[in-house]
DNA sequence: AAATCCATGTAATTAGTTACATGATTCG
DNA sequence: CGAATCATGTAACTAATTACATGGATTT
């Protein structure tokens, strides 16, 4: 019955008790990347997890008018959320507004189209180089009943996710600088880079 | 003013003519991979359209009610969606939940867990292995100012995904069966296999 | 005769964003 | 004293899904 929203909130609160304003600010990072609300959407879903009684919460005092929440999970709640993290996720519609622009991409202006896409790598390496240090900081590589190995699984999923992306508009990059009568380059030369020789990132 | 349902409309209406039914179903293949909307979303869309002036229709006699409509992209309507194209992309927030359930997976069984990344890993090998397929199809890259080369790029985007997709889902169940004592792989070895040698894909 | 496809629309509901509303504490 | 932070909530709106509603043509 709960909603995707209601188990990213359990997923918070399994690591650690939160406020409903902690948990607003902690769908900043690292929860964020990957699962984002507001807190107009995160307080009505906190009082149905209340109701359904997968949450509880300890009134205590300010700062504010004297009506902090800490909200922890519930043993009902851990329960709920091991059967949910096994489950297969429902599928959720593709919509990648970046792709469907080079979908039309054809009808538009090349150098522009050019700028576009070095916009976007530019972003994409600037998280690539954020992710990649903050791997730097993990010593050891954390075992999977470990709970900072989801910050780890996570952080090398966004670092996998900004090279394909990189990848992807690097290879746009060159094919909308292309000389039309030299020939465009095959996507193998850029895509499967793996066995031999590779371009360097 | 119009919102991106509206421009993914135009982009496959600036392809060729079409009825709001085959909207619906072009929402399918290859536009439904990064863009989708049903008919119930796509009718209102095409009457704002039409309304701004970007798409007109004619009406051709059945079958059905006689009432079928063929909308085409008026001038205004290629000017719109050649602005749009090059403009940068609204942030959307990221919503992944296999990527929130990794986050989770500390909590649940890691033989369980295993099976969900399979069943994930199956489908989106299973995915790559029909973009192949497609790939290979196309004896020639098209160049960039030909409206097959949004056909292609596309799909290049999709093998490049689903590839960053295998890739970890693999470093996942690797580090799901790892012995706790024996230490897990640093992703080092999965993510960066570009110098040196690789494990196969 | 029934099922499926072609075809267009509206209504109800859910998910999510933006804006509105309030108020104490802390820092500069 | 003003701005930022901590803190919780509701209201209005937009986006999107599911369900409701209709009906002719074609295939089994």
């Amino acid at each position: 019955m709960t909603s995707t929203l209601g188990y990213a909130i359990l997923t918070a609160l399994a690591r650690r008790a939160r406020s409903g304003y902690e948990l607003a600010t902690a769908m900043g990072h690292p929860l964020g990347y990957f699962w984002t609300a507001r807190h107009s959407q995160i307080h009505p879903e906190l009082q149905r997890l209340v109701a359904a009684e997968l949450v509880t919460f300890e009134q205590v005092p300010g700062p504010g008018p004297q009506r902090k929440k800490i909200y922890s999970i519930t043993g009902a709640g851990i329960d709920a959320l091991r059967k949910w993290t096994v489950e297969p996720p429902q599928a959720r519609p593709e919509r990648d507004e970046l792709v469907l622009k080079s979908y039309a991409a054809w009808l538009a202006d090349p150098a522009e189209t050019t700028k576009l896409f070095q916009m976007q790598l530019e972003a994409h390496e600037r998280r690539l180089a954020a992710y990649e240090d903050e791997r730097a900081s993990f010593t050891d590589v954390p075992g999977c009943e470990n709970q900072r190995f989801g910050d780890y699984a996570t952080l090398c999923h966004g670092i996998s996710y900004e090279r394909h992306r990189i990848d992807w508009c690097r290879w746009m990059i060159d094919q909308l600088g292309a000389r039309r009568d030299a020939g465009a380059t095959p996507m193998t030369a850029w895509h499967d880079p793996r066995p031999g020789g590779a371009p360097a990132h």
